[in-house]
Parts: structure tokens; C-alpha cells; sequence
DNA sequence: CTGAGGTGTTCCACTGAATGGAACGTTCTA
DNA sequence: TAGAACGTTCCATTCAGTGGAACACCTCAG
């Protein structure tokens, strides 16, 4: 599909003003951007209209609108393309399917996965919802809460999907605070009763963005493998993916 | 002049996204927008190809280059709002102008001022751009950089605005990391051989955003008035205007 | 004083870019 | 099995976006 013109060139504008780090005057945004003067103008008075620029004395400044916009945005695209590598290197390692998810509003969103080779695997979560209280990575992201939120979130009845789904709300504070400490997370048939899994976080700016799942069968996973080991394994890499995040998403992406 | 329809739209469908805590679908999106479902398409496939919107199995999400768009984006704008009262509060004490500055690339930029009745006043500073090493509110800002940063700055010779003017590299080190301890900077005819003034910083989420500076003609400002209870006093008003700056950036404000 | 080159701005005829209804296949829900 | 919702493609229509021309203003250099 061909793209909107005039959103391109919004968004060239808008990029004009953010490269530069200081205010820039209407031409030094038109030639920044390539755009004709008139259409330059016609453009910055919209966005100040919406105030996504913000203008001092005939300059022009990014707004504030803009940063509103940000505050609730999950890092969903730059962490798939960092964590991907790494999920591989986890799906190759162990023989299971390795998923990275989101907070998404009430659910937790896994964003990417990386398939394992073996006719038997888990299905793939990407793009599905889960409930977090049945999780591991649901129960990771969940171990950030504040005791506000948990106790918001356990007030309504909690759907239990298997027999060993933590419910209660005494359960549960007590399950996240060992996983503040552990800084990982086990299942054990808590969503399905035949899938065990293990989570920990990926961490930017202090905040838990998301969270890497390595799950398979109950039968052979983890099988006789030390838990801790994997445990510590998986958060190794997860520091490592944190550690790249923090670098990626200073770098700008070429679209198109 | 009129605002560009496709752009209104575009952020429409932006601000639709962002929202809803959750990950929506072109419908969700389209009925959140008011828009058809068709126009909401094409305008998201646009987004997506600018990185500023992310498709996760057919859901939407803002994207990573939203939130490098605001990087670089300092708060102007709702930093004039929310300070606005506070400035007119203290000008109207102190009879003395007293201006609000953010950093703006390698200057500081006075972004808003409040006058002070009086035929005698000092000019307005508003939209202008002053060197950081020559003026209160710039000393300000600079006690929050690196020494790297400062380092890099007091390469370039710097030039003196008057006799009084700072302007070697350990004299302004000793100077900013005073400045740090007090929580606030006096300059005496620094900028101009008759004017003096006292800034503080505001705060939001640990950064420095921006200084207030209250100035005035020197044969009168600060007179006999102790300066370090001036000096608190502003103090005090720039940590309210910091605590309602942190409120205030979360509201969205109603253009149009 | 004058002219050349830089700003930002308004105006308007042109046209092609954006539009949205119609129609499609698919996937859930009842 | 019918119904309703979904996402998507196509295309004629037209109005929204375009950008050149012309304007007033400012600041330099000659």
C-alpha cells in the first residue's frame, strides 16, 4: 500500500526538529526536511495546532503533545528486534520454543517467538494474550507491581486454568516477592497442564519492559536439567539483552 | 490558517493508540478515531512504515520511533504552562522581571518571562539565546553537565560578556559545583555590566528541564534584601513548580 | 543611501493525493 | 448454518494539499 504523502512529510518535519538539537527557525526546518517553504509552514502550524511543536518567538521546538504520546508506549518494536537473536540462542541451546513478551494492558502480550526444531513443541503465543497470574513471564512482569496494582488486579475472581494456577491474592504476593528476589520465575502446568516454563525480565531505565519465556512439554522440560541452572542461564542473557537496549533504541532505524 | 485534515487524522489514530493501555485492532482503532475503516487502514500503514506505529499479528501498537522522536524533546511547552503563575508570583513580589529557560543545544534559551510593572526594567529575554557561562540560569543548567561535557565546552575560548564573565574552565568546575551544593546561582553583572539576578533549576524525574531567573537592574536588585533568602525563596517555588510539572505532563491538553 | 539576499507570510489556480463506499474473503459467534 | 464482525482491495470522485508568485520585513555589504 502506498503511503500517505502528507504523513511522510508531517513525520520529516517532526524528525527535523528532533535531529537538531537546538530550536530551528521555518527554513532551517524546509531545508532539513526537503520540503518546499509554503508546505513546510502549512505543517508546523498543524502540528502546532496539536501541539506536537511548540513555538517561542518564530522558532520552533518539538511539544509537548508528543511526549504525552510516549508515556504509555511499550518498547514493543525495537525489544523484538533485540531480544530476537537471543531467543534463537536460547531455542537452539535447550531444544524448546522461546517467547518474548509485553505488558498489554490487562494482559500480558508476547510479541516474538523463536521456534524450536522437533515435531513436538508448545504452540506458538505470538500475538495472543495471556493472563499474567498464569504465566511465568505474566508472573515476572507481575513481580513489578505495586501492592496497589496486585491487590487491583486480585480483586475480581482470577480465572484458574489448571489445578495448579495460583489464584489467591496472598498466593501471589508471596509467589512475586520470591520472584523480586530470584529474578527469574517457574511454572509448572499453571496455564496448561502439561507445559513448564521459566521467565525473567529484560530491564531498561530501571523499568521491566518485558519478559523471555523458555516453555516446553512437561515430559521432557526441563527435564533433568538443574532449574537454577537454566534459571541463571536466562537471566545472563536477558542482562545481555537489556544491556543492548539501551543501545538500540538511541539508534534510528532506516524505515521504508 | 487551516489545519492539514491528514495530519489531524494521523494523530488521531495515534492518540487512539495510545489511549488504550492495550493493543488494538483496526476496528478498535478506527471507532476509537472516528474515522472509516478504510482511511484508518491506509493511515496506519503509514505509521507503520515510519516506525511509529508497530503490528504485532494484526494488532497495533505504538512503535520505537515515537519514543526517539522525543528524545531530544525538552518540555517547553508545558514547562511555560505550569510555570507561568509562579513566574507572575514572584515578579509581582520582587518588582523584577523573572524568566523561565531550557537548554537549547549549546545556548539557553528563555522560553517565557513575566514583567514586572515599572518604567525600569531590564529588556525581555524571551526567545533569545544566551551563552550558558554568562548568565544565572545558564550556570544552572550547567551544573547538571558531565565533567566531559563541561570540558568540552570550555575548549572553545569563551567569550566575556563583561569583566565579570567566568570564563575559564576551573573557575566555572569550582563555580557549578557550588552551584550543585546551594541549589541555586547568583550572577552579579555577568552578562551585563548592570544587571544582576539569582536562578534555580526545575526537576522532573531527576533531570534538570529548565531554570528560573529572577533579575534585575543592579543599583536596585537584589538592594538589601538578603540575597540567600531570595535565593531560597525561589528555591521553594521552583520545587512546586517542579511537583505540579510532574502532574501537569501527564494531563492532555485540549488543543484547538 | 541602495540593492542584494535573507527571513516569514498570504494568496490562489491547479491537480493528483487522499478519500470512502462497494464488494470481497475470512473468521469468529450464536 | 446463518449472521456479524473482521481485514483487505479496488476505483471513481473531488476536495485537500500543493507550491509558485508576490508580498513585507529585516540585515547586512558596498
Amino acid at each position: 500500500m502506498r503511503a500517505i504523502q502528507t504523513i511522510d512529510r508531517a513525520f520529516a518535519v517532526l524528525g527535523a526538529l528532533a535531529g537538531q538539537p537546538a530550536s530551528s527557525t521555518l527554513s532551517d526546518v524546509a531545508r532539513a526536511a526537503d520540503l518546499p517553504k509554503t508546505t513546510t509552514l502549512r505543517i508546523l502550524s498543524s502540528l502546532e495546532d496539536l501541539g506536537m511543536v511548540e513555538r517561542i518567538e518564530g522558532r520552533y521546538l518539538l511539544g509537548h503533545a508528543i511526549t504525552a504520546l510516549t508515556r504509555n508506549a511499550s518498547s514493543a518494536s525495537s525489544l523484538r528486534a533485540v531480544a530476537r537473536p537471543y531467543l534463537a540462542e536460547l531455542s537452539e541451546k535447550y531444544g524448546e520454543n522461546v517467547s518474548v513478551g509485553i505488558s498489554d494492558g490487562d494482559d500480558l502480550l508476547y510479541i516474538d517467538t523463536s521456534h524450536a526444531p522437533g515435531a513436538v513443541q508448545v504452540g506458538d503465543w505470538t500475538g495472543r494474550s495471556v493472563p499474567f497470574h498464569a504465566d511465568a513471564a505474566g508472573l515476572v512482569m507481575m513481580s513489578t507491581w505495586t501492592e496497589d496494582h496486585l491487590a487491583n488486579y486480585t480483586e475480581a475472581p482470577l480465572f484458574p486454568s489448571t489445578a495448579n494456577t495460583s489464584t489467591s491474592h496472598d498466593d501471589l504476593a508471596t509467589r512475586t516477592s520470591k520472584i523480586r528476589i530470584d529474578g527469574f520465575a517457574w511454572t509448572f502446568g499453571e496455564f496448561s497442564e502439561d507445559v513448564n516454563g521459566v521467565a525473567a525480565p529484560v530491564v531498561s531505565n530501571g523499568d521491566t519492559i518485558g519478559a523471555v519465556n523458555i516453555y516446553g512439554p512437561a515430559y521432557r522440560w526441563p527435564g533433568d536439567i538443574d532449574i537454577v541452572e537454566i534459571a541463571s542461564d536466562l537471566t545472563d542473557v536477558c542482562f545481555r539483552i537489556s544491556k543492548r537496549f539501551a543501545g538500540a533504541s538511541l539508534t534510528k532505524d532506516s524505515p521504508e
